[in-house]
DNA sequence: CTGTTAGCGCTTTCAA
DNA sequence: TTGAAAGCGCTAACAG
């Protein structure tokens, strides 16, 4: 009965196709484009039921190899492929994972993303990409998210705990990228802010700088925070106190405001300690331009990320880099596996980074 | 019938549900994750038939306020929220809009991105991404693409005649982001390289440059080609030719090696052509580092995009900037007109750059 | 305005 | 190994 119905409505539909597919003109050779291919299209051409053509694209169905290689040879010559709709639908898996990511990350990080959806899709998996502008659009994304029915998700976004729930709650995976859940239990994957930062600081203490700048991240980073706070606390054990602190949004303009305010606070300052790379490029650029000043001579900046322009030889930013590729990889098999079994233990993986001299600070 | 088994299935779901509910311990008032909530549960405690849930949520569906008002309550007590999967499956809209573009691209302009997203988010459309790191890869993408029914798609990647054939045939709209199909009429929005190479070289000539080398980029892309012809051709238009052309990736580096192959081949090159910023810096870093020039006095250098750290005061390049935001909010809004409309027609737009004169050449 | 009904295209038991 | 049948969660006719 069912098929009966079915098989009228294909009729139907053919006779649509065949029209809109009349209205463009094409090569009659062509195949035809007025409706989609289904399963049950391979196969009635390929003699058997609509279930065999579906274990045919199912991996380690039991299935007859000749009628494997008759089926899959049909359903090339007609151009199908399982609708992924169905699939997810039927299934409850769907090959898709969320990527959450401040449009602010990606442009300072733009790897990140690329390394991330690269390895997502070495593994056969798709990527729904959120790129957040404001705090209030992660609501909205993770509605989305969930009528998506993702498989899981990566998050370089920041995320409340309650926002964190709802994950536990919808039971979707979720790998957290360079930030960790303050009150709950999350996988993540970081770079090591504290102890990169207090390696940073100490060699700047080690080559006798004493008069100190910090220029912070918002207030609302992670990242930002967790380098701010290693900093002053590498500094507080040097016997240093008092140390100043600005703070921008990690862009290079923010830098440069960043070293003008500092130094309107103390003009004898020695060192500057930028939390990201961006912004040490800006504060290397304002103290040049419009402090006149010579690094790592008359002044030491460092940074943090190791991110691409850092190197450029107008900079060498003295930082901490960032193993982004270990990272992505961490984060997306963490997601993986997460995935494959829901019973995964949390697990948060901490990366070192790796001090890069640069020529913008004196070190000791 | 149907109802039948349904109503069965759904009581062993919802034991299922609470047995793994329990597995992990949570507060007892919080929402019972075990099975996603459907319309027929909504349906159920407000009291009404699946299908007037459905239309609760559909725009401009006829329901009674008072009806709407109750469901919606319930829906949002109970969570629900609809399944994008089932409604892309019966509906054959999904709202989903596939982005391809080169992980290349992506690097170099992190914003073309961000934008894209933002656009179309706006519009209540989520971007399925491919981030493509080789030609091969653009077949297995579209293939994804067609078993994900996405709405329509925006390419910043390159596309062969028989790729976009296949978009006509599977009927998914689409529109070319920086890119003109060769043989095939394709919707396409691009920034006018050649309006903008020649206004550069113009300028250059005018300045009283003689000596001119170019680097350019991989023969595969379109607008570096697109570039370095426009360039050529201005040249030999005043009557320069035999200019020297090396070939970069785009990429700081292989600027940088660009112009010490140039400066190889012709030691007392006046002016530089970088058929982007990104070289355009390497270039000039170069120039100053290994060759001790002074810009834009000793040398001039050009680049082409207007992409965030030309504009940085360790280089303000001279070059021409793209309308990122206008260019992006069109490619949108074409591609929604097109997922609207199957026969609107056509449509190339080309928008002008803005010349950025920066401090990296000496123009006239 | 509201409920009933028939599928969207597929996976997955269950028998054969 | 194969086919029949059920149904994932929803929208869209169609009656009423």
């Amino acid at each position: 009965m069912a098929r009966q119905g079915r098989t009228r409505k294909e009729t139907g539909a053919e006779e649509t196709g065949a029209t809109g597919a009349a209205a463009s003109p094409r090569p009659a050779n062509t195949p035809r484009t007025g409706r989609r291919v289904t399963s049950y299209d391979v196969a009635r051409e390929a003699g058997v039921s609509q279930s065999a053509v579906s274990r045919c694209f199912a991996a380690g169905a039991s299935i007859a190899p000749a009628t494997r290689e008759r089926v899959l040879e049909v359903a090339r010559r007609l151009g199908y492929a399982p609708n992924a709709l169905a699939q997810g639908l039927i299934s409850g898996r769907t090959n898709l994972v969320a990527l959450l990511i401040t449009s602010l990350t990606n442009r300072n990080y733009p790897e990140v993303l690329a390394e991330l959806t690269r390895r997502l899709t070495d593994r056969d998996i798709r990527v729904l990409l959120f790129t957040l502008n404001a705090e209030s659009e992660v609501d909205s994304a993770l509605d989305q998210l969930w009528r998506h029915s993702v498989d899981g998700a990566i998050s370089a976004a920041h995320l409340s705990d309650d926002q964190l729930r709802l994950f536990a709650q919808h039971r979707v995976p979720l790998v957290l990228y360079n930030r960790v859940a303050d009150g709950m239990p999350a996988a993540s994957v970081s770079c090591d802010s504290v102890a990169g930062e207090r390696e940073l600081v100490g060699r700047l203490l080690a080559a006798g700088h004493r008069r100190f700048g910090i220029v912070a991240g918002p207030e609302d980073s992670y990242v930002g925070e967790d380098r701010r706070r290693a900093a002053l606390a590498r500094l507080e054990e040097a016997g240093i106190t008092g140390v100043p602190v600005v703070r921008g949004d990690f862009s290079y303009e923010s830098g440069a405001e960043g070293l003008q305010a500092l130094m309107a606070q103390d003009g004898k300052l020695e060192a500057v300690i930028c939390v990201n790379d961006m912004m040490a490029i800006g504060a290397i650029d304002a103290a040049r331009d419009r402090f006149g000043r010579t690094l790592p001579d008359d002044l030491s900046i460092v940074g943090f990320d190791g991110s691409g322009p850092a190197s450029w030889s107008s900079y060498r930013v003295t930082s901490i880099r960032q193993p982004v590729r270990r990272m992505t990889e961490a984060a997306v098999s963490m997601l993986v596996e997460r995935i494959e079994d829901e019973k995964a233990t949390v697990e948060r993986r901490l990366f070192a980074g790796e001090l890069i001299e640069g020529r913008s600070a004196r070190l000791g």
